[in-house]
DNA sequence: CAAATATAATTGATATATCAAATATATTGC
DNA sequence: GCAATATATTTGATATATCAATTATATTTG
């Protein structure tokens, strides 16, 4: 059986690419805010945006199960950008709420993730990224089917 | 500063897809070999290929970090897929060797990778593919660059 | 309404990821 | 040949990932 090698494939591309963007990233976001993590901003992003989500609906939201939501939560409570406590109108729920020290990494993050986002794409086009998106969805519906 | 929603951007259409690829991949692999991941199945691919290659190169390959490379090659020793020698050239160095138990999975293994990866890129044209991999590369060097 | 089922979240086991610091050996330059 | 430097690997700290099993609460249905 010959098999291309593991690199020259399409999948080495993709993944490849997401860990250098996020590499890029999160030294981006660790110079301003040191114990940030790119995964952690962004759920505090969505929880800002939807303060009534619950921790499977983020999970969904950012792609990851709901074990490693529950651990990530856990971090940013001991880190103090989240409080967690009771929803009492629903106990198996839980209230989550940005911090103050949350809310002050809300007003410097958007402009750095917005920085990272527009240079990382920088002389792609429109049409380009449009194709990118139609064909990487091709591959993902062909696994979802399989 | 109004930011896209992450789950709209580009970067989780790459993210998403790589995931899926992988769950979709891993599954297949498990049927067959239950105690194998993707990434010990490469290593495997890559060491038979490239018998001499040091850690730090097949960590390289597969786009991984050093640290990384150690324990993944720990976990594949301590489950009998590698043998690790001391290289009498270069004392730094291990020799790597792949078992009788290694040997067996990469009888079974290619076809099981050549069809995760056909399938998956079923209806895709190879000119797509490639344009594909042009727009990927260019975010990637983007990243590296800035 | 009670039993069956569904849902939200957690936990345990295991694998992997990154960074920075440490260790051990090789190589280079004076 | 020795000191300085480079290279290969490991280790520790911390974060994350997945799966399967568990817990606790809600909802549905006979």
């Amino acid at each position: 059986m010959k098999l291309a090698i593991p690199s020259e494939t399409v999948f080495h591309a993709i993944e490849s690419t997401i860990k250098e963007y996020r590499k890029y990233a999160q030294k981006n976001i660790s110079e301003a805010i040191p114990d940030m993590t790119i995964d952690q901003g962004l759920v505090l992003l969505f929880l800002n945006e939807y303060p009534e989500m619950t921790q499977k609906e983020i999970a969904e939201l950012v792609f990851r199960d709901n074990a490693s939501m529950t651990r990530m939560i856990n971090t940013m409570v001991k880190k103090n950008y989240l409080d967690r406590s009771m929803n009492d109108n629903d106990r198996r729920r839980y209230k989550l709420e940005i911090t103050k020290k949350g809310k002050d990494v809300l007003k410097i993050l958007p402009p750095i993730i917005h920085h990272n986002r527009n240079s990382s794409l920088e002389g792609i086009s429109k049409n380009e990224l449009r194709q990118l998106q139609i064909t990487l969805n091709k591959i993902r519906l062909n696994c979802l089917k399989n």
